[in-house]
DNA sequence: AGTTAGATATACTGATCTGTGTAACTGAAT
DNA sequence: ATTCAGTTACACAGATCAGTATATCTAACT
């Protein structure tokens, strides 16, 4: 109930439990397919339990993917306060932990595959989806244009695309190793951009 | 239940009309949300002509997958029939018909989103999607390799991780304009690997 | 010691959903 | 004229799902 906002540890000890078994049925499995009998029994927690803590299931459905967005903008910062990178490498930082975020996310972006279910624009989980599609777009722009580049809006919208797609495209062909790829062409783009030479990978 | 292979005429007036209420209700509110009921009222048919015609549910959406494969392809090869296009236009074509495509399917793709709803691996669904997905990743490898690019392999997989995000910014942003800034970098990914530097857009 | 928040246990409601059973109707082809 | 596939109308079974009611237990804080 109180949980909209979503402090990281104001949780209980069973608000936490029902929260990590949400994240992992909701995603692996979808969310309409996920009841809320499956998360109470998985959690070790009760039904009522679950519903003193986040209300109703939407709301749990919002908390997931805040949390999530929550850890996958961490790693995102963490790889950004390494030292000893260049303008150019910078840009590229997402790619880069892109490419180690599929290996334990193979199921594609989580909140595309949320909208999908949740045609609703109304559901808080488009705000959400929104923003954090929104975030990385400004991130890359923040850097291309700290890289030097241009036109730094044109590039950081054609490097969202190349990173949507290859999340997205390792779920349904994952042999075809689209992040590595794209990070090659997300490469080009910003050397290409930035008028450099230097090879990055 | 004879619909499996759905020949593209074989069909009743009723599958027909179930066959294309069931593509807008399930594309446009998700699988799961949509029930064979309000499909059966949508198309003025009975339910009990739809299972007498489909079987399933889950026959049903793979129906409504395969129906909207063969729509697509369609599209994409219209667009290569037009005369007077040069090999590296070519390579672009499926970028041409993307930005008309989502101007009527602002949702995403329909096998991403169904395969976000579908969990289980042996849902047919999972082979339509790949097959689609594919299928445009090897048409990509053709045309690159007719336009004179070394590593087509490669550069196909970058188009086809651009297209895809693409398509699924332009669900959660779509006034960021991807399809066009998209097709703006595969334009000069094409130029780059086949080494000519005409610009095309 | 007493208060209180968090959690447990269990049964239940009401709605919804997929799928079936059965009987009758329509229209076109043989 | 008869046959037969396609369809209608409608009720119903069986399962699942979100959410609630009620009463009890536990552990920490004051």
């Amino acid at each position: 109930m109180n949980t909209t906002a979503l402090d990281p540890d104001a949780l209980t000890r069973g608000a936490r439990r029902i929260l990590e078994a949400a994240s992992a049925l909701f995603y692996e499995r979808g969310i309409t397919a996920v009841g809320v009998d499956l998360i109470a029994e998985q959690s070790g927690v009760t039904k009522r339990t679950l519903y003193n803590r986040f209300g109703s299931k939407d709301a749990l459905v919002a908390a997931y993917l805040v949390d999530r967005d929550r850890r996958w903008r961490s790693a995102v910062n963490e790889a950004l306060a390494a030292p000893g990178m260049s303008l150019q490498q910078r840009v590229m930082i997402p790619f880069d932990v892109l490419r180690e975020w599929i290996k334990l996310n193979p199921r594609g972006c989580a909140f595309i595959n949320a909208l999908a279910e949740l045609p609703d624009p109304d559901h808080p989980a488009h705000q959400v989806a929104a923003d954090e599609k929104r975030w990385l777009l400004n991130l890359f722009e923040r850097l291309a244009a700290e890289a030097g580049v241009a036109r730094a809006g044109l590039l950081a919208n054609q490097l969202l695309s190349l990173h949507e797609g290859a999340l997205a495209m390792h779920a349904v062909l994952p042999d075809s190793d689209c992040a590595t790829s794209a990070t090659q062409a997300a490469c080009g783009l910003v050397q290409a951009a930035a008028g450099g030479e230097g090879s990055n990978l």
